[in-house]
DNA sequence: TCCATATCTAACTCCAGCTTACATAAATTG
DNA sequence: CAATTTATGTAAGCTGGAGTTAGATATGGA
């Protein structure tokens, strides 16, 4: 180990502080100390290292492309230890299992069947985190994350749970029942997209689509999502399983299909390495949970 | 991040050190400071976290289970951050490949090819950590790591560079041309076994071989062995395709041979994330090799 | 132009963390 | 079994890193 190369760990630490809270009162607060403490440990960090980690123009501070390679590399080195002291302090067995998915999914598939879980381990505390934002796990402390994608997460390891396309739906009432609407229907029509990152706001980034269309869209909380789509106020871009029943029912068009590859769906996404038993037990359940429901 | 949780730094770093060196005084070596300094950090650590991470009977210090789970979290979290820091200093690009292999692997297969790979490359610079110990990639400043085994590294993603089973060869001299030696005459036989840890001994032990024969074995280095087997030396445990000329040309006999899954060779070990131009290049041009030579 | 909201700087304080020097304890050896 | 070697532990004092407070400075918006 390269003891040498490594700078004052209390300047990483502001720095990380800083990189996590986007201010430095806010650093300053997280660790404890003064907004000024941060202040002078990110200057002494940057003059040591010789390198520009913030971008000073302005009023407020921003992370160079150096600063942002740093402050990952910090977030999950002292997250990992974080976590480490936690275990063998014991704190972790007490604290609950946190849960970090989508509004989405949490609403659509995994709440109607926690109580189950609870019935089977009435030990085991819960935290749900409906974050639609990616997170590091180890950073955050949590233990298990579920998210839309095709299982290629590097270094984690994931497990299918709901094999699933993406697909694109309307009421009735809105595109009318029988002939299919052109892309260029499609819009003119209003859009309901959910708040902040999410499956199909993904999706409808990844296919380059949310420049073209700038008028018409209304964002709403990820619960409401499909209520309004059922209610005819807007087009939406969501999981096709979970618009299963309301497309067989005719509450809902699929005016698009993606055709992906199959290995699209929702992922039990987890770290290497050994399970504390609520996770094992957790993992266990859900795994069979779903392998049951497909 | 749950800063509350995280210790003194400097009592982490100085656990890290000491847990990688061993001993107080090359901890503080390490660090360069005195080995008081590190035995107060040690103490004050435990005392912080009211958990025993160190096992005080007997003249030197021992690790505690939890010692071992913290040292790991901080062996990979500093390192990471070293290793991140050398990225935005550029001391990394300047510095050399770190290639970490098994002598066996090294002899028999990568330093033949590497002329090929200076001649293209003539700019990169590399390093060949021929250490048959399993490392932690980034706490070292290992690059890159070829080791045998099923591709199942946790964390970590590998690609198959040289498939192949073990087999167990003497030669002639040692077990007769013809006859097929029993188990029972095996183990009358003298072994050969490479000094520390390395593919032949992981499969002994696998095997639960080791135990049952401790006479008759003869610890030799690693670019020996093949040369010791082929002189009569002794039976050796090695990678099929290492001695498969041998085979061929009657200078060794295959008296057994692994029958596991063709899912076990070497691999090319790296972890996720971007690599740095010289280390793809190198990955390029090996995975090339790879697949010219299979 | 003024105000609110940021970050930066200066001067001062203090204790964490270091060094040196000595103590202690366990293996090793003659 | 005492002497020696090789570890780690402890005491006492020094010093500079890391913090605080208070005031300066800069930017963006009303």
């Amino acid at each position: 180990m390269e003891w040498r190369h490594l700078p004052p760990l209390s300047g990483l630490r502001a720095f990380a502080a800083f990189a996590e809270t986007g201010n430095v009162v806010a650093a300053g607060d997280a660790l404890g100390v003064s907004h000024a403490a941060i202040s002078q440990q990110l200057r002494s960090l940057e003059t040591h290292l010789d390198v520009a980690l913030l971008d000073r123009s302005g009023r407020s501070l921003a992370l160079t492309d150096a600063g942002v390679v740093l402050s990952r590399a910090l977030r999950s080195g002292f997250g990992g230890m974080i976590e480490a002291v936690e275990e063998i302090t014991g704190l972790r067995d007490a604290r609950p299992l946190h849960i970090s998915t989508t509004p989405m999914f949490a609403v659509s598939w995994l709440m109607p069947r926690l109580p189950a879980f609870r019935a089977k381990y009435p030990d085991a505390d819960l935290m749900l985190d409906p974050t639609p934002e990616v997170i590091a796990l180890s950073a955050d402390g949590i233990d298990v994350a579920i998210r839309y994608g095709n299982g290629n997460w590097p270094g984690m390891e994931a497990h299918m749970l709901l094999r699933s396309p993406m697909v694109v739906v309307a009421a009735p009432a809105l595109v009318g029942a029988d002939e299919m609407p052109s892309v260029d229907d499609l819009a003119d029509l209003p859009w309901l997209e959910e708040l902040g990152v999410s499956e199909g706001n993904n999706w409808l980034r990844r296919h380059g689509v949310s420049r073209g269309m700038t008028r018409g869209q209304t964002k709403v909380p990820g619960n409401l999502l499909l209520d309004g789509a059922r209610d005819g106020q807007g087009v939406v871009v969501t999981v096709r399983a979970f618009v299963e029943r309301d497309i067989a029912a005719g509450r809902l068009r699929a005016l698009f299909t993606e055709d992906e590859d199959d290995s699209f769906g929702y992922h039990l996404v987890t770290r290497p390495g050994v399970m504390r038993p609520a996770l094992k037990a957790f993992v266990t359940w859900i795994k069979r949970e779903a392998s049951e429901a497909g």
